[in-house]
RNA sequence: GGAGAGUUGACCGAGCGGCCGAAGGUGACAGUCUUGAAAACUGUUGAGGCGUAACCCGCCUCCGCGGGUUCGAAUCCCGCACUCUCCGCCA
């Protein structure tokens, strides 16, 4: 949710953002009439019922025909107190649900437009040449077939289209990633978590996923819980209503837990191997600072990320993503894409979104500060997931299907430095 | 799944249908005292909103959440969520 007042004082900022976004801009004068209308009608209603309280003290301590008079008069304002703070609740519900309805207001930086105007920031390392060395290319899935390391057909026999068996080195290999991911992270002073993945839907709602994302989600209808695409919905919903004390910096948690996506507009998009599944793990790390630290803790988690990506010696770039595909949480959004050889294209491995304010607004998050409390900022970036799988086997392969492995991961894999087919 | 008890501010905890946003205590902060600290004493200390852009001030809302009764609800009634205890069931 984005402040209100903001819109009130400097509305044009606010119409800028929904521009970048190629969102609907008149929404913003629409905000600006309701909350005309929300506060006459609160005004309004805040008279009446002024009246009616003085008027109840009165006859708490009138007598006799003086306490009838005064009773018969308060009834009539009974009424039309009740008829007043309806009106007050129903102009207010209108205006929230506009303010609710807009995405956060986009960083200054961010560039303008969808999908594909990202700005590419860096590249780091350079993508191998194969066929220079005389590699065959091997997509992911038939190296971790060869490795006996991923079983998709078993996972489609048990569960369906987008599920897989994690098997052997398989399943080392994504607790190497998920325990290395959580290693650094506390030793960056994140708290490790390992969080609920099925919440309630004022959390998901808070988070600000069940927007245009909505059926992206798995709803568990029976119980009313959504089944969440990452440990960021329970680790933001961690501290919903409360009032932090920062005065000793950040509050910096890492989270472990299995993600669920129902991938519902992407049927037929990475329909082979692990690159889009139902189900995976993630370990996501997750901030609460204060609104003017926000930026420099972004950077600080994209900095995290390349450090990880660095150490498993992946070849990347990184991006600035645009304004049209940032989440509606998201005020600025920075992807770091790994190569993918079988393909030829980059493909997503972290991402890291400066939420400002937006969340813990919803929220009510906030910290105590020189006059009164103020909303916090949260911060969130991926620092290992399943997927990274996909890029680990594809980049470090080698010409008899076996597959290399950084010093990063071996100590979770018995010591191996390399991975080799099972015939 | 069944039965019972509970949910009040940062924390503990009292609360009669009418000067109750709420006693008392703890903590925190400030002051007095002290070379300094502790102790003691004194004072301050919830959130959200409207008037209003800001101060002062005034007003409104909030006692788990949502309804209802009433001129008036923290207090009475109904529903829901959560916590605890016991029983049952399953690990």
């Amino acid at each position: 949710m984005i402040d209100l007042a903001l819109v009130r004082s400097d509305p044009e900022r606010v119409r800028e953002s929904q521009r970048r976004r190629g969102d609907d801009v008149g929404v913003v004068d629409r905000i600006l009439a309701a909350d005309t209308r929300r506060r006459a009608a609160l005004t309004e209603f805040e008279r009446a019922r002024a009246e009616q309280k003085s008027l109840g003290r009165a006859v708490a301590q009138a007598h006799g025909d003086l306490k009838t008079e005064l009773l018969a008069r308060t009834k009539d304002l009974a009424r039309q107190v009740k008829a007043l703070q309806a009106d007050a609740e129903a102009a207010d519900a209108e205006a929230r649900d506009l303010v609710m309805s807009i995405g956060n207001v986009v960083e200054p930086g961010v560039p303008a437009g969808g999908a594909d105007d990202f700005v590419v920031l860096r590249t780091q390392g350079t993508p191998r040449d194969l066929a220079a060395e005389g590699v065959p290319v091997r997509d992911h899935l038939e190296l971790g077939e060869g490795l006996k390391a991923i079983d998709m057909e078993r996972g489609a026999k048990v569960s369906g289209a987008r599920f897989y068996f994690l098997t052997g080195v398989g399943a080392q290999l994504e607790l190497a990633i998920l325990n290395a991911a959580m290693g650094a992270a506390t030793s960056q002073g994140f708290s490790p978590m390992i969080t609920p993945t099925l919440v309630r839907p004022e959390t998901m709602r808070g988070t600000g996923f069940l927007g245009s994302h909505a059926d992206e989600i798995y709803y568990l209808d029976k119980d009313g819980l959504y089944l969440t695409g990452t440990s960021e919905v329970a680790l933001a919903g961690y501290h919903t209503d409360e009032i932090l004390d920062l005065s000793d910096g950040p509050l910096r948690y890492a989270g472990w837990s299995a993600c669920y996506r129902r991938e519902a507009g992407s049927a037929g998009r990475d329909t082979r191997g692990i690159i889009r599944v139902h189900q995976f793990h993630k370990v996501e790390i997750f901030s609460y600072t204060r609104a003017e630290d926000a930026a420099t803790e972004h950077e600080r988690f994209l900095a995290i990320q390349e450090a990880m990506l660095q150490a498993l010696e992946l070849p990347y770039r990184v991006i600035d993503t645009a304004a049209g595909d940032l989440g509606s949480s998201a005020a600025r959004k920075f992807d770091c894409e790994a190569w993918l050889p079988s393909q030829e294209r980059w493909m997503e491995l972290t991402s890291t979104s400066n939420c400002t304010t937006f969340q813990a607004r919803r929220l009510a998050i906030r910290e105590r500060g020189e006059d009164g409390t103020q909303p916090v900022a949260t911060v969130n970036g991926t620092i290992g997931t399943t997927r990274w799988i996909v890029a680990l086997l594809e980049n470090h392969q080698q010409a008899d299907g076996s597959v290399y492995v950084p010093p990063l991961l071996r100590p979770y894999l018995g010591g191996v430095e390399t991975l080799t087919p099972v015939l």
